[in-house]
RNA sequence: GCCGGCGUAGCUCAGUGGUAGAGCAACGGUUUCGUAAACCGUAGGUCGGUGGUUCAAUCCCACUCGCCGGCUCCA
C-alpha cells in the first residue's frame, strides 16, 4: 500500500502501482477544468505515471502555469505532427512552450508561406479530432540515436548526443514520434482550440553561426472563447502599438534621413517628455539627490580605464579623432560621475553622494533589433549613481526601492515583479563583498515586504542587482527599473573616501535607473494608456471648441486664462461643424473639450465634454478651472500642479 | 548581422512591361453649423536609391538604404 497526500492535506491509501490519473480521478478541480497532468513530489508527470511509493500529488489543469506549459508543449507536438504530415521532409528541431503559446522549429529548405500555415492548421485540427493518445516510451541513447538517424532527424540526434542521461524518453501520438522529456496531456483531443499564428526564421540553438530554421508560432486554449479572447488581446496590442500612435498623435518619428534608431521628438511628444523629466528632477531633488550633467563624448582613454572598451566595444560607436586624440561617443554615463567623484578628496562624512542625470547615451544596436522607442541607438537614461559606505548600503537600497515603486505608481502602473540576481560564474570582487552586497539587497527587499524571485547566477559580473518589471494594462511585463551594485568601477578608477581612521576606503557604487530609458518608458506609457495620457501628462489638456465666429474672442480669452493658470489649452476657431471639431479632439485624445456657443458666452460658462465619456455638464469658467486644478493636484507634485484661482 | 515579408502622394492603400489612381489630409471657395467626418474645386508622386535586362521598367534581375515579423528560453 502507498499513501498519497493531496493539496488540501487529505490523504488516501492505494495499492502500489496505480496511476496518477486513478489517484486524481475524483479529486475536485476548480473552474470546471480538465485534468491534464499531475505534479508528483513537485515534478510534473503524465497522468499515466505509475505510483509506487508514498507521494504528494497535485492535479495540473490549464489554470496552473505548469499546466499551461504541458498543454502548450503537447500543442507544439501536434503542430510538429501536422507539419510532418504536410511536409514529410521537414526536420524536427525543438518545440517548447513560451510565455504565451509555443513554437516549433523545423529544418526546411524554404520559409513557410501563409498558405502553408493554413494547410498546417487544417491538419492540426484533424489531429485534434483524431484524439490520438500520447504514449511515453523510454529508450536508451544507444537505441534512440539510430532510430532518429533512420528518420533523418539530425537535430534530434544532436540533442540526444548532448544529453548526459543515458536514457531518453520519446512520445508517440498516432504515427508521429518525437524525442521529448514530457510530460504531456493524455491525448491530442484534449486541446480545445488551436491557432497557428506566424512563421519566422530562427537559428538552431539561437546561434547565428548555426543554420537558420523555420519557426512556427502557435497558441491554444481549452475553449474557443479563451482563444478568441487571446486573439482579441493581440489585436488590442496592435491597436496600441506606440509606433502607430506616435505617428497619429504626432509624438515622435524616426526618419531615414537622420538614421535608424534615432528619435525625433515632435512638439507634442516633447511636451510629454518634458513633463516626465520635470517630475523626475523634482522628485530627485526632494529625495536628496543632486543633479549633474556630463558631455556626450570623452577621450577614448576614459573608456579604456572603465573597461568598456574591453567588454562593451561591440555596442559602442567607433571613436573619432580630434587633433590627434581619439574621442568616444558615450554609451554610459557612469565614468563621468566617477570623474566628478574623483575631483576632490571625499570624507566618510560626505557619503552617501547621490548624483542623478538624464544622460543621453548612444549604443550601436544591430539593425535587426531596433524597434520604435523600445530599442534605439540614442536614448536618455534616467541615470543615478550613489556612492556610499558599506554600512549605508542597505538603507540606500531601501530608499531606491521605495522611490522606484512610488514613481512607477504615479504613472499608473500597479503590478510589479521583482528579481534579485546573484553572483555569476565569472565575476570581479571578493566573496565577502558579494555576500555583503547580496545580503543588503535581500534585506532591503524584506524590510519593504517586496515579494521577489531570486535568479541565481544571473547578476552582472561587477555586482548583484535588483530588477523590477512592470505589468501594463494588457498584462505584458516590461523591464525598466534596475538597481546594480558595482565593485568593478570603484576599483578600476581607484575611488576612495577617507574613513574615521584617516585611511582610504573604497566606496560602494550603485547604478540605478527607474525608467531605464526615457524613450523606452514613453513607448511603454503610450501603449499602457493607448495614447490617452492622464490629464497631468496630456500634451494638450483642454481644447476649446467654438460653434461659430461670434464666440471666437470668448474662446481665445478662455485659452489665455487657462494658460495663465498653467494648463495646456488650445482653441479650435475654424468654421467647421462641431461634430468635426469633437471628432478631431477625441482622435487627438484631448482629455477635456469645452464646447462654447452663444449660450455659454452669455452665461460665462463652458459646456464640458470628457474624452471618451462624452458630455459632462456645464459649469462656470472658474468652476472648471478649479476642478481641473483639483484633478492635477491629485496626480502631480506640488510644483507641477497649477495653483487654483 | 541573419531568415522571411514589405517600400507607390503628407497618411491609409489600389494598380500595370507601354512613364500612375482612390479616400483622408493640404490649399482655394461655399456653408455659421450644439457633442465623433458639410459641400464644390485645385494642387500634389524622377512609384526608397543605384545599376542592369529590354525598343520601353514603378513592374523583371542585382546591389543598396529603410521598415515590419522573428533569431536565450536545450528534447
Amino acid at each position: 500500500m502507498i499513501e498519497v497526500t493531496y493539496p488540501d492535506k487529505s490523504r488516501r491509501s492505494y495499492e502500489s502501482g496505480i496511476t496518477a490519473f486513478a489517484a486524481l480521478e475524483d479529486y475536485p478541480l476548480p473552474n470546471n477544468r480538465t485534468l491534464l497532468a499531475a505534479e508528483v513530489d513537485g515534478v510534473a508527470v503524465d497522468l499515466s505515471t505509475v505510483l509506487t511509493s508514498d507521494i504528494s500529488i497535485n492535479p495540473l489543469t490549464f489554470d496552473a502555469d505548469i499546466g499551461k506549459e504541458v498543454y502548450w508543449h503537447t500543442s507544439a507536438h501536434i503542430l510538429a505532427q501536422a507539419v510532418k504530415t504536410v511536409f514529410p521532409t521537414a526536420k524536427l528541431a525543438i518545440g517548447p512552450p513560451i510565455d504565451a503559446g509555443f513554437y516549433y522549429d523545423f529544418g526546411f529548405e524554404r520559409a513557410f508561406t501563409p498558405e502553408d500555415l493554413d494547410r498546417i492548421e487544417g491538419e492540426v485540427h484533424s489531429i485534434m479530432k483524431a484524439d490520438y493518445p500520447l504514449q511515453r516510451m523510454e529508450s536508451s541513447q544507444k537505441d534512440a540515436i539510430p532510430f532518429f538517424q533512420d528518420r533523418d532527424e539530425s537535430y534530434k540526434v544532436e540533442i540526444i548526443e548532448s544529453i548526459s542521461d543515458p536514457s531518453v524518453s520519446m512520445y508517440r501520438q498516432g504515427d508521429f514520434i518525437d524525442l521529448c522529456r514530457g510530460p504531456h496531456v493524455p491525448s491530442t483531443g484534449r486541446i480545445g482550440a488551436f491557432k497557428v499564428l506566424s512563421g519566422a526564421g530562427a537559428y538552431w540553438r539561437g546561434d547565428e553561426h548555426n543554420p537558420m530554421l523555420q519557426r512556427i508560432y502557435g497558441i491554444s486554449f481549452p475553449t474557443q472563447e479563451e482563444l478568441d479572447q487571446h486573439l482579441h488581446l493581440l489585436e488590442e496590442a496592435k491597436r496600441r502599438d506606440h509606433r502607430k500612435l506616435g505617428k497619429e498623435l504626432e509624438l515622435f518619428s524616426v526618419s531615414d534621413e537622420t538614421g535608424p534608431g534615432l528619435i525625433l521628438w515632435h512638439p507634442k511628444g516633447a511636451m510629454v517628455r518634458h513633463l516626465i523629466e520635470t517630475f523626475w528632477r523634482e522628485q530627485h531633488l526632494e529625495r536628496g539627490y543632486e543633479l549633474v550633467y556630463s558631455p556626450h563624448i570623452a577621450r577614448l582613454d576614459l573608456w579604456k580605464q572603465s573597461g568598456h572598451l574591453d567588454f562593451y566595444q561591440e555596442n559602442m560607436f567607433a571613436s573619432m579623432p580630434v587633433e590627434g586624440n581619439a574621442y568616444q561617443l558615450k554609451p554610459m554615463n557612469c565614468p563621468f560621475h566617477i570623474i566628478i567623484y574623483k575631483s576632490r578628496l571625499r570624507s566618510y562624512r560626505d557619503l552617501p553622494l547621490r548624483w542623478a542625470e538624464l544622460g543621453t547615451v548612444y549604443r550601436h544596436e544591430r539593425s535587426g533589433v531596433l524597434h520604435g522607442l523600445l530599442r534605439v541607438r540614442g536614448f536618455t537614461q534616467d541615470d543615478a549613481h550613489i556612492f556610499c559606505r558599506p554600512d549605508q548600503l542597505a538603507d540606500e537600497v531601501v530608499g531606491i526601492i521605495e522611490f522606484t515603486f512610488a514613481t512607477l505608481r504615479r504613472f499608473g502602473f500597479e503590478h510589479f515583479e521583482t528579481f534579485l540576481s546573484t553572483r555569476p560564474e565569472h565575476a570581479v570582487g571578493s566573496d565577502e563583498d558579494w555576500q555583503h552586497a547580496t545580503d543588503s539587497l535581500e534585506s532591503a527587499l524584506q524590510r519593504l515586504d517586496v515579494p521577489y524571485t531570486t535568479d541565481p547566477g544571473e547578476g552582472v559580473f561587477y555586482g548583484p542587482k535588483i530588477d523590477i518589471k512592470i505589468r501594463d494594462v494588457l498584462g505584458r511585463a516590461w523591464q525598466c527599473s534596475t538597481i546594480q551594485l558595482d565593485f568593478n568601477l570603484p576599483q578600476r578608477f581607484g575611488l576612495a573616501f577617507t574613513g574615521p581612521d584617516g585611511k582610504p576606503h573604497q566606496p560602494i557604487m550603485i547604478h540605478r535607473a527607474i525608467f531605464g530609458s526615457i524613450e523606452r518608458f514613453m513607448g511603454i506609457l503610450i501603449e499602457h494608456f493607448a495614447g490617452a495620457f492622464p490629464t497631468w501628462l496630456a500634451p494638450v489638456q483642454v481644447k476649446v471648441l467654438t460653434l461659430g465666429e461670434t464666440q471666437s474672442s470668448y474662446a481665445s480669452d478662455l485659452v489665455v486664462q487657462l494658460k495663465q493658470q498653467g494648463f495646456r489649452a488650445e482653441a479650435d476657431l475654424r468654421s467647421e461643424k462641431m461634430n468635426l471639431k469633437i471628432r478631431e479632439a477625441e482622435t487627438a485624445k484631448v482629455p477635456y473639450m469645452l464646447v462654447v456657443g452663444d449660450r455659454e458666452v452669455t452665461a460665462g460658462t463652458v459646456s464640458i465634454r470628457k474624452r471618451k465619456d462624452g458630455p459632462a455638464g456645464t459649469m462656470t469658467r472658474a468652476a472648471f478651472i478649479e476642478m481641473l486644478a483639483a484633478e492635477m493636484s491629485e496626480h502631480v507634485s506640488t510644483s507641477l500642479a497649477p495653483t487654483p484661482s
